[in-house]
DNA sequence: GTTTGAATAGGACATATGTCCAAAAAAGAA
DNA sequence: TTCTTTTTTGGACATATGTCCTATTCAAAC
C-alpha cells in the first residue's frame, strides 16, 4: 500500500490539496483495461496518477479509434472537465496497473479552491491545449510519410526519452491508430521507406539506417 | 472614448481586475488588419477584446492558412500563453476596429492572482481545449462534404446565433480555410450539392432548398 | 467607358489515403 | 504436435482531395 502523501511529496504536488481535501481523497489502484473515464459520458472525481501508465484516445461512434497518447504517471485526469463542466473529452484507460489519488469534484470546490491548485490546473489544461493544437495542426498540414518519419526519428533521437518511454513499444496497429491513419497506409508509407533504403523492416522492430534522410522527409515534424 | 469600467461591468468581468491592475492596464484600438499577436512570437500582454471582432488562425511555415475562427467581443487572448508561458499559438487579427484592454503579464503576476482570475482563465482555456478537440476530431473523422453539409446546416438553423454573427460572411476563400480544404474543392462539393437539389448558388450566396437532406448529408456535424 | 484586380467557376490530372481481401507468418492453446 | 487466433504483409481498386490553369464575372479605380 502505498502512502499518498509520500508520492505526492516527490512529485511536488504535496502543497496542492489541503488536509480537508485529503482526506476526503481515496487512493485506487486499476487493473490493466479498466477504463478511468470514457468519452462523453459525466464524470465526478479529478485522478491524480501516481503510478502505472495510462492510454488516451477518443472513440467516435463509428467506433473509430483516435489514440492521442500513451501517458506515463505523473498525469492529472479530469482537470479539463472539472475546469469545463462538461462531460468527458477522452477515455482514458489503463495500460498496467494504475496508481491514483481519487478526489471527488465536490470536494475540490469545497476545500480546495486556492490560488495554486487552480494555477497547477490551469498550467496543466494549457499544456495539453498546445499538444492538441499542435497535433491537429501537423495532422492537416503534412502526410503520413512526414508524421511517420518524423515519429521514427522522434523515437530514436536521444534528448527526447520522454516521448520515447511513452511512445515506443506501441503495435503497429497502435501507432497507425495514433499516426491517424489506416493500418494498411502506414504499412505502404513503411515499404516505400524500405525501398529507399532508409530503414530496414523486421517482423518486429524498425531499423533506422539513414537517419539524415529520414530526418530530410519528416520535413520539421517532430514530436515530443 | 471608451470606458474600461463600463464595459468590463456590461461583461461581468469587473470583479476579475484588481484596482492595481486596472489603473496598470491601458485601453487600446487596433484598426482592421493589425496582428494583435502573431504565430510563434512572444507576448507579453493579455488582451481583453471589448468591442469588435477578430480572426484567429495559423500560418504554417509553407504559407498555408488554416482559419480557426472568427471571433466577437468578448473574448480573451493570450490568456494560454499567459498560462503556458509559451509563444503564441495562434495568430490574432483584427477584422474592423477592436477595442481592447491591454494587461502586461507581469502586472497580471503581481496584483492580480485571485482564484476569480485564475478560474476564470482556466474555464476559458479549458472551453478553447474543447473546441479544438472537437474541430480536429470533425476534421480527422469526416469529409468536406459532411462539414460543409454541416456548416450551411449551422447557419441555417435558430438558436444559433452566436456562431452565426461570428461565421457567416465569410467569403468562399476564407469558408475553405475554415473548412480546412482548398477553394477548388469546396467548390466542387458545392456543385455536387447543387446537382442534387439540395441548395442553389448564386454568385453572392448559398440557398438550401432541402433542408433536411442536407442535414442528413452532414451526419452530424454541427458547429456552435 | 475602359481598365485592373479580386472573386467565382470549373477542366484535367496527380496523389494521398481508405476499403476490402487474401496469403503468410508468428504466437498461443489444446 | 496440431489447431486456432492474432499479426504482418501486400494486391487491387475506389475516392477524397490537392495542384495547376484558364475562363468568366463583378466591382472598383481611373
Amino acid at each position: 500500500m502505498m502512502n499518498t502523501m509520500d508520492a505526492l511529496k516527490r512529485l511536488q504536488w504535496n502543497h496542492l490539496f489541503s488536509e480537508e481535501t485529503l482526506e476526503a481523497s481515496s487512493v485506487v489502484t486499476y487493473e490493466s483495461g479498466t477504463m478511468l473515464c470514457s468519452n462523453d459520458q459525466h464524470i465526478e472525481s479529478l485522478f491524480v496518477v501516481l503510478e502505472g501508465r495510462v492510454k488516451i484516445y477518443t472513440l467516435s461512434e463509428e467506433g473509430k479509434l483516435r489514440l492521442l497518447r500513451l501517458k506515463a504517471a505523473p498525469t492529472l485526469i479530469g482537470d479539463i472537465e472539472y475546469a469545463s463542466g462538461r462531460n468527458v473529452l477522452h477515455t482514458v484507460e489503463a495500460v498496467g496497473p494504475v496508481t491514483c489519488l481519487r478526489v471527488p469534484f465536490e470536494v475540490l470546490r469545497r476545500h480546495n479552491r486556492t490560488v495554486e491548485f487552480t494555477e497547477h490546473l490551469l498550467q496543466g489544461v494549457s499544456e495539453k491545449l498546445f499538444i492538441e493544437a499542435n497535433a491537429s495542426s501537423n495532422h492537416l498540414m503534412s502526410t503520413l510519410e512526414e508524421r511517420l518519419a518524423g515519429y521514427l526519428i522522434s523515437l530514436s533521437e536521444s534528448g527526447n526519452e520522454l516521448f520515447q518511454a511513452e511512445m515506443s513499444q506501441l503495435k503497429r496497429k497502435e501507432v497507425a491508430e495514433w499516426l491517424g491513419t489506416s493500418y494498411r497506409h502506414l504499412n505502404r508509407t513503411l515499404q516505400a521507406f524500405v525501398d529507399e533504403g532508409l530503414v530496414e523492416r523486421t517482423r518486429k522492430e524498425v531499423i533506422i539506417l539513414n537517419s539524415e534522410r529520414l530526418k530530410e522527409r519528416a520535413n520539421g515534424m517532430f514530436y515530443e
